[in-house]
DNA sequence: GTCTGAATAT
DNA sequence: AATATTCAGA
């Protein structure tokens, strides 16, 4: 087009000058030039035109300053869309005006008044334009800009509006997402600046992909693709296919796969304790919750949930020795757990049961309710999480709810009950609510945050947009925030997806379990903690538990389980026990499966397996979807199984047993800290 | 040869 | 810190 003889004669000048009489100067002279001129007073109807007739123009000069569409949004634009060299004209020449112009992509800046010479070489920009994109041709162009948009990416408005232009105009792909600056400019108007950024842009397109940002959506694909496939089959190239994103690398989800696993294994202390705050201000605790509680949602058929993952077992204490002892468990054989994703849950379930009974007091030897005072033969929180949570809880010692948090720390099980009684008792309708759906509400709390679709929901996103593994902390939040119960029990979603989610664990050990927790806790909080309201009976059912099981599952607890199945099962009352773990058919005596919600649907019920050999060890297990199924559905039939219970413990009313329960399903990431029943 | 994941580099 | 790249081993 312009290479003919007569180059640059007729060359496709687009003229842009809101002033009328300046416009028609302009025009003048370009068309004194030979050129081909065009011209608009509206930068937006020369975008308009620059759009229909793409193939149609050499070259813009355009105003900077004009409404609606100044000469910069302009240039944004006509750079991002086409390849067509731009040269700004301003009445003012100084330098960041040039500058802005350079930057947001110019190829000269012409101050006004215009001479014609000026313009009589204005056909070199689409010359060298033309050499440019021959020389881009070359080489893989598109991401060599990636350099120019970096240089740029500090540059206040220029990037931060072309970025929207570009995530306008531009289909977006994972793999030039970051490219924040219209890639397709080449134009530099000064020689060195030309092989500079050449160079610049040919190093770096030889060597180097575009950075990819894993941002929100992203990572929550990612996040659903491991939730699909199950932490264990997540594998970069299976991520990578069920992720389906354009431009997306196998190295990329690799990359972040690594970085992803990392962060499960990250030791914090903070993590494992359940601390309300830890979650929403440690960087990585969202890791695990963005992880690992949606994973729950999704640990159903047959897979595991990520909490279930090597990763996490071994960096919770828990090796994975702990799991295979308890799938080599002779009442448990491993079909039962392929067949069961809940397996693995259980057995973390029953670990966090365990500390939780660590961690309670048993009134029967409040001498032992001291600090640091540790029992030989049971397995306490290890020092390091002592110490954290000791830390934690002199610092804020002058605050009475941070320090239940503190506490919250140290003793998980305790603290989270109370602060759930808490939330219980000061907000008297969701109380009711909660009362009224039982224990089944233990696991309620634990779900709440477990919307599968959060894994690509706002909720995770938002907290991804933090900037940190700081996904949502619902559990932790939701003894403080007690306008979770009502999200509990309104969360239709959560009844919508199978979901099979530990909840109701029961663990003990051999050991006298009294609280002997060895964090120091000050008299006062103790006291408080005790004299909370349902608290007592927390600790009280807890105790009871924990001494039945010393005694290898006491007749009593048998006949406390037995007396809610009759109750809660919706087939009216055959009692699961024995039978309701349907891969185990065959029960020896230590082994308890009660089902709180009988076999509703014919969907695992609650269990309550010995995970361990020649251990009392017990974990009750239950189907947490179909538990609040039962809550939605079959409210008297649950507030019945509260009456029963009652019948059998009169002593301690329909709120304690709340406690007891909740005790159950509220302690999420004391999984991770103490050791597996062993 | 492909895939994975740890190690290393940027 | 986040992501990319490399590379040994499965």
């Amino acid at each position: 087009m312009v290479e003919e003889d007569h180059f640059p004669v007729g060359l496709r000048v687009l003229a842009v000058d809101d002033d009328r009489t300046y416009l028609t100067v302009l025009e003048n002279l370009l068309r004194k030039c030979q050129y081909n001129v065009t011209a608009t007073t509206q930068s937006v109807k020369a975008l308009e035109m620059l759009r229909k007739n793409r193939n149609k123009f050499d070259l813009v000069i355009s105003d900077v300053n004009m409404p609606e569409m100044d000469g910069f949004k302009l240039l944004q634009h006509v750079g991002l869309e086409t390849d067509l060299p731009v040269i700004m004209l301003s009445g003012y020449g100084d330098k960041e005006r040039v500058m802005k112009g350079v930057i947001y992509g110019a190829c000269d800046f012409l101050t006004k008044p215009v001479r014609i010479q000026e313009l009589q070489n204005i056909w070199q920009h689409v010359v060298r334009r033309k050499i440019d994109s021959k020389d881009k041709n070359k080489t893989a162009s598109e991401e060599k800009d990636c350099s120019m948009a970096h240089k740029f990416a500090n540059e206040e408005e220029p990037c931060t509006v072309a970025g929207e232009c570009s995530q306008a105009l531009a289909p977006k792909t994972y793999a030039n997402q970051n490219i924040k600056v219209d890639h397709k400019r080449k134009e530099r108007c000064e020689a060195e600046e030309i092989e500079e950024d050449d160079k610049e842009n040919d190093e770096t397109s030889n060597q180097k992909k575009s950075r990819l940002v894993w941002d929100t959506e992203l990572h929550n694909k990612f996040l659903a693709a491991i939730n699909q496939l199950g932490i264990d089959k997540a594998f970069p190239k299976k991520i990578l296919d069920l992720m389906n994103i354009d431009g997306l690398s196998r190295e990329n989800v690799a990359s972040h796969l690594q970085k992803f696993r990392l962060g499960l294994k990250k030791p914090n202390p903070y993590h494992r304790m359940g601390s309300v705050d830890c979650f929403r201000t440690s960087s990585e605790s969202g890791a695990m919750l963005s992880t690992t509680l949606p994973s729950y949602a999704y640990a159903h058929g047959g897979r595991f949930s990520v909490l279930n993952s090597p990763s996490s077992l071994n960096t919770r204490g828990m090796n994975s020795s702990a799991f295979v002892q308890a799938s080599e468990s002779p009442n448990i054989n491993s079909s039962s757990i392929k067949t069961h994703g809940n397996m693995h849950s259980s057995i973390f379930s029953a670990n966090q049961a365990s500390s939780l009974l660590q961690g309670i007091p048993n009134p029967m030897e409040a001498n032992r309710f001291k600090p640091n005072n540790s029992t030989a033969g049971i397995r306490r929180f290890d020092l390091l999480d002592h110490s954290a949570a000791l830390k934690d809880f002199s610092s804020f010692s002058e605050n009475r709810a941070t320090v239940r948090n503190a506490a919250n720390i140290s003793l998980p099980g305790l603290s989270n009950n109370h602060l759930l009684f808490q939330g219980i008792s000061q907000h008297k309708h969701h109380s009711e609510a909660f009362r009224n759906h039982s224990s089944l509400g233990a696991a309620a709390v634990k779900t709440q945050s477990f919307d599968p679709n959060s894994c690509g929901s706002s909720k995770m996103g938002d907290d991804y947009d933090n900037k940190r593994w700081r996904g949502a902390a619902p559990i932790s939040t939701f003894p403080s925030n007690t306008s979770a119960f009502s999200n509990v029990f309104s969360n239709d979603q959560l009844l919508q997806h199978n979901f099979k989610l530990p909840s109701s664990t029961f663990c003990s050990r051999n050991s006298p379990v009294g609280f002997s927790s060895s964090v120091p806790l000050e008299d006062d909080i103790l006291g408080e903690m005790l004299h909370q309201e349902g608290l007592l009976g927390n600790i009280l059912l807890a105790s009871c538990h924990t001494q039945h099981n010393q005694g290898g599952c006491s007749k009593d607890m048998n006949q406390t389980f037995n007396s809610i199945n009759p109750v809660i099962s919706p087939n009216g009352g055959t009692s699961s026990l024995g039978h309701s773990y349907e891969q185990n058919s065959t029960i020896d005596n230590k082994r308890i499966d009660a089902s709180l919600v009988g076999q509703m649907n014919g969907v695992n019920p609650s269990s309550i397996t010995q995970c361990s050999e020649g251990e009392n060890f017990y974990s009750m297990k239950s189907n947490d979807a179909y538990v609040l199924q039962s809550m939605k559905s079959d409210e008297a039939l649950v507030q019945n199984s509260l009456d029963s219970l009652d019948d059998i413990m009169n002593e301690i009313d329909e709120q304690d047993l709340n406690a007891i329960m909740l005790m159950n399903g509220d302690i999420e990431f004391d999984a991770y800290h103490d050791g597996l029943c062993n």
